[in-house]
DNA sequence: ACTTTCATTATTGTCGACAAATCTCAGAGT
DNA sequence: ACTCTGAGATTTGTCGACAATAATGAAAGT
């Protein structure tokens, strides 16, 4: 935890109970890296930056808790998960899953102008790469995400709730943990561009299809440039 | 909640905080209709039900609002979630996915004994279902239960914990609010066989194929028997 | 020099109380 | 009979304090 956190405290009369807003913060600050894996996660500590009572930390503790994002020991406090490469690789999996369905579903149920804003952040990160060729596929905006848009088009609020809230923020957490592959930039925008011709085809079976091959590319990547010989992480 | 609570309350020493046993009894009040879907959760009712103050059970609030098991208004308190058809059904979709991949991997992580295992489970269904043909497929025991017994075996803890501990819960409240499929008894056994020919076979393939169908032919059987013409949740 | 023991300290778990917001429902008004 | 209003009651949000447990570090023993 580099930076004090208060400097993001939104302080919004909108939301009337602090436990939220904190969950928020505290979500956005792990999602970011200014709370990095592994990090303490002191009651006390938190609650005098923000201004309040350790009530409200709690509460917002245990939701990020449920929420995957840090463990909870009795008695000895809440810390920042520190994924080994063993759970990044068993998360790319899930996602796997996840996100092949979500894609075939979008193949029916996105609208043609979710369609065409899909394009244009192809578009986009196609022009990014022409400056940073080797660069690896970054998730500045996460409104303006690839994978975030799919997620949303699916029509289906149980995928959408899962991908987006839960399944992300532990993805950003490993990146944080292991960091990105590097020089699959040219390679991914390639599979997008694929996925999405797929999905304006409106043809789930093989936008499913190359979504499933396009997440096994990024995890084999990973895998691939892994330190320990037998695929194990260091830690 | 038809029934009080504190029945079940382990006081167990051996866990320290009450806030965990809360969350999990509560979770298993949930599970087992004893707290029905809609009932709403009084925090002064329960904490002198459970003989504790208000602090522990806020907190399990938090971590069942995550979970995904109520719903958690500003000032207006905590509700189990009443889900629609449209969400049983969004939740069929994601169970799909999910278990599609749990099956693919399982078919080459699961020990000799874990398979043995599982045809022990599929054997004492069909021998149910001798004695009550058209009942349903019924989860009596969590832990002897066809699909969590695969969803431990694929050696993925992310997608483990996904399934039992978030998913299987939430399939449960869906299942109190709209009721079973009836009839369908037969057909899941018959499928449930195949599948675990599948897995004996190691054949990764074709087990996540099987079971893509079979959970797909569940949200079938479920659809054909909604109340509403067009597929739309009467409530 | 190293390990063990024990008292001190720091941190978490829980509680009761107060403030703020919402809900309830009797009574006035149409 | 129906709707609107507002005071009282109920319920939630937050706080400060105390108790229980774990982490820390100095002193004693080998």
């Amino acid at each position: 935890m580099t930076d004090t956190l208060s400097t993001r405290l939104p302080q919004t009369g909108r939301r009337s109970n602090q436990s939220d807003s904190l969950f928020e913060t505290l979500t956005v600050g792990i999602m970011t890296g200014r709370i990095q894996p592994g990090d303490k996660l002191n009651e006390l500590v938190l609650a005098e930056e923000f201004g309040v009572s350790r009530a409200p930390i709690r509460e917002a503790f245990r939701r990020l808790q449920e929420k995957g994002l840090v463990t909870h020991v009795a008695h000895q406090g809440v810390r920042v998960i520190s994924p080994t490469l063993q759970d990044f690789l068993s998360l790319l999996d899930v996602r796997e899953a996840l996100e092949g369905m979500a894609s075939r579903l979008a193949a029916t149920e996105m609208g043609p102008d979710e369609l065409d804003g899909l394009a244009d952040v192809v578009e986009q990160h196609g022009r990014d790469l022409q400056r940073n060729p080797d660069g690896p596929y970054v998730q500045n905006d996460f409104d303006n995400d690839f994978h975030v848009r799919i997620a949303r088009g699916c029509r289906n609020p149980v995928l959408t709730d899962l991908l987006c809230d839960q399944f992300y923020p532990r993805l950003k957490l490993c990146r944080a943990r292991h960091g990105l592959v590097k020089g699959r930039g040219l390679a991914a925008w390639n599979e997008h561009r694929r996925i999405l011709a797929a999905l304006m085809e409106r043809d789930g079976d093989v936008a499913e299809l190359l979504m499933r091959r396009h997440v096994r590319s990024a995890r084999a990547a990973l895998l691939s440039s892994a330190p320990g010989p037998d695929g194990r992480a260091a830690v």
